[in-house]
DNA sequence: TGCAAAATGAAGCATAGGCTACAAATTGCG
DNA sequence: CGCAATTTGTAGCCTATGCTTCATTTTGCA
């Protein structure tokens, strides 16, 4: 069926249809668009669950920004209902934000375990899925699930 | 070793260290500011190398952009050194662009190959691949690397 | 050959997500 | 208790990456 051209070292023997690559393209921009709201969530969180209590001053730190930025973040969470918060008291999520940072959760965490199944050293695994995660989608998070019980057993 | 603390549904038993946690969500950061650039260059090469040319209204229709969009990225790719063009000419890569898109390329189709691999559809990993692609690390590609050559034989 | 269509470019606008600098509120401690 | 340190909030600035609109240049074809 498919005859397989004899590898080229620079190109694809054949770019996918326009349509079909706009898409994928697309795809990846809507998935980006969403990357900084889920590790807010994710983060947040992860600090009342462990520790009651979100800060801004904490997040910034926990991301490494400036704590301005967190806070106009804050912001846009809010805005999109994900979080509630008031002046001088720390942030929490709402019902929608907690279920959200229950998936973003459940899927960095898949997304790590693969990586380490396939050799990926622990460290660079969490450094590289914090990425990896806004873009693997539910077929391929069923992929990974399914290739981690396959290997378990 | 490792005593496994009993699951928890909602949160990791503990967090990562704050400088380790933000050192990973700064790499993210960094490697989302290079995405554009490289799906760009990648693409600009492919078009070269299948049809001879890569016109800013192609580059444009293929990612899904205005071509207005298009032309205001190659902009940057010019001022970054990665592509040269001529008003009413295709744009071309410069060595620094070739050597970018031929790194990207390959990393890439690792990632694709990897991911399906591990089971997921052709079009998905396509799709998927096109954000992941860029967040993978060249520990983790060597990994991924190690791991197609332990199962092709 | 001349003109309409297509391609290219420029301009202006918006949003996200960074930053620094400064102001105000809260906290905690001597 | 009162003041200094910390936290929080605001304002203003920047770049990247989108968009639409309009002008200009090229191209292709009748
Ligand atoms: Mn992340
Ligand atoms: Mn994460
Ligand atoms: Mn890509
Ligand atoms: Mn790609």
């Amino acid at each position: 069926m498919d005859d397989e051209d004899p590898i080229r070292l620079s190109a694809p023997a054949e770019l996918p249809g326009e349509d079909t690559q706009a898409h994928r393209f697309g795809r990846a921009r809507e998935a980006q668009a969403t990357a900084v709201t889920e590790d807010y969530v994710e983060l947040i969180d992860d600090l009342v669950t462990t520790g009651g209590e979100a800060r801004p001053t904490d997040i910034a730190r926990r991301l490494g920004v400036a704590h301005a930025t967190a806070i106009k973040t804050i912001a846009r969470l809010k805005r999109d209902g994900f979080a509630v918060s008031r002046p001088y008291r720390g942030v929490f999520l709402t019902e929608q934000g907690r279920e959200l940072a229950c998936r973003v959760r459940a899927r960095h965490r898949l997304v790590v375990e693969v990586l380490t199944t396939l050799g990926v050293p622990e460290e660079v695994a969490e450094a590289d899925a914090e990425g990896i995660e806004h873009f693997v989608s539910p077929a391929t998070l069923a992929a990974f699930s399914a290739f981690l019980d396959r290997r378990d057993r």
